[in-house]
DNA sequence: TGTTTTTGAAAGAAAATGATTGATTTTTGA
DNA sequence: TCAAAAATCAATCATTTTCTTTCAAAAACA
């Protein structure tokens, strides 16, 4: 049996139980349990599933095929919750707004409704909304290399088309005084409009955002909804009091 | 047996199976294993499959896709050609359109002349371009899953944005009488304007697409060149009558 | 005919495998 | 709780399988 065969028979019997025993797995694929091991240890690099003692163990929150956008930052998991969150505000008949980003992108594999109609301008969000067959309008204008997103005059005017019943964003910064902002001038504007064309509006943040201030701003507090996951209680109160948190819990 | 014969044959295999040991590729074809390896090897530069250690296994992304696999070797070379030569009539400082497509997708990386701007609907264009850090804009709508190319009212909206040098189109029917045609109707429309904002019209395809007629028109004959490879001397004349083609050669 | 391309065979290199060893971890049982 | 027993582990090595390279014969081509 070639090897990727054997990976593929050890990932699809991870798919079906959270962890399996190396025995388990030597019977099924009549290899050497020294060959197992190699797999599991290079199954591990890969980030497909842990090892355990005595077996392998499915990694949390990928239950899914592993596509190679990923498996970058340590702050996955929290985005994965703050993500799934979000989806689930989504609800049949929406229109929605994705910002580009990738908190936002998590949101989309968690999307349960299928009858709603999304506008994005995050290139990297494409692939995936038109696998799961949602109906997608992408904006126009410059795509940005950087971020993969589309930006400028254009994309605001193209924006300026849609009407949205929830927003959700990304931001780089949160602040009582200065509010959200973001790096980016040009992507500012975009979100800036995204919010205005939306009848509620939602920041996706991981609490890494929180008293953060950078050099575009988007809106006041008060203007959006946050999601987030944990938040410090010594600074809860600066920001409650302005807005309002959905914090999720592990 | 003939090579692309045995090429065929080995897609196919792989097609119904997502990894083939090469002794299986052996017994079926009755070639050597040194053959079968070579062809491993050409068919892995196509992008076709993915040798791994024992045998060759399906490519993820591209899997299903019916045109891909029907495609043997020989087609894809005649599309490099193609987009090989379209490349080469980019000037600096021009501003192109690209449609979306296989064969125009070919051109860009052939594309030699870095200060350019692209303007292109082609959803799967986007990561090339980007990655080749060439100045690219996208024009807005909606974002048809079957072909990842935008159309749509919104696109034409957003197309009217911008002006051309040139524009390089994919068809699928080249006719005396009914010109260019493809069986979408919204695509169509995109094409057509696209045309429209240009000073010179390219519209590039093998010469599977000679004679044929789909749905919907696109232009006249005489309103595009027409870049392909081989024509059949027969019937030669009735498209030069009315059009300038190029035809590159192998 | 001579020339190019394709093919198959063979040799050495590289990769994958299975068994073994001794170390490490977990479990057992007092 | 502790130490012995059992299970699991990483590391190593010999063996097997597969790969690449090379070369000459066969086939296709002009």
């Amino acid at each position: 049996m070639l090897t990727p065969e054997r990976h593929q028979l050890i990932l699809q019997m991870i798919k079906e139980k959270p962890i399996v025993k190396i025995q388990e797995i030597v019977d099924l694929t009549e290899a050497s349990e020294s060959t197992i091991r190699r797999d599991l240890t290079i199954l591990e690099e890969g980030k497909f599933l842990k090892r355990v003692h005595g077996g392998a163990a499915r990694l949390r929150g990928k239950l899914q095929e592993p596509s190679m956008v990923e498996k970058s930052t340590k702050f996955l998991q929290e985005k994965k919750q703050i993500a799934q969150y979000a989806a689930s505000l989504v609800e049949e008949g929406d229109s929605i707004y994705l910002d580009a980003g990738s908190t936002v992108f998590e949101m989309i594999s968690s999307l349960q409704v299928k009858d709603i109609v999304v506008v994005t301008n995050g290139l990297m969000h494409l692939p995936q909304l038109l696998e799961r067959n949602i109906e997608t309008y992408v904006i126009g204008g410059y795509a940005k290399p950087k971020t993969n997103a589309i930006i400028g005059r254009g994309a605001l005017a193209s924006l300026e088309q849609y009407r949205f019943d929830k927003c959700f964003l990304g931001v780089n910064g949160i602040h009582p005084h200065s509010g959200y902002t973001t790096p980016d001038q040009e992507e500012a504007m975009i979100k800036q409009k995204a919010m205005t064309l939306s009848r509620e509006s939602f920041v996706l943040a991981d609490d890494s955002k929180f008293s953060e201030i950078t050099f575009a701003k988007i809106a006041d507090l008060h203007e959006a909804m946050i999601i987030t996951n944990t938040i410090d209680e010594d600074h809860k109160g600066q920001y409650t009091s302005k807005t309002s948190i959905k914090v999720v819990t592990p």
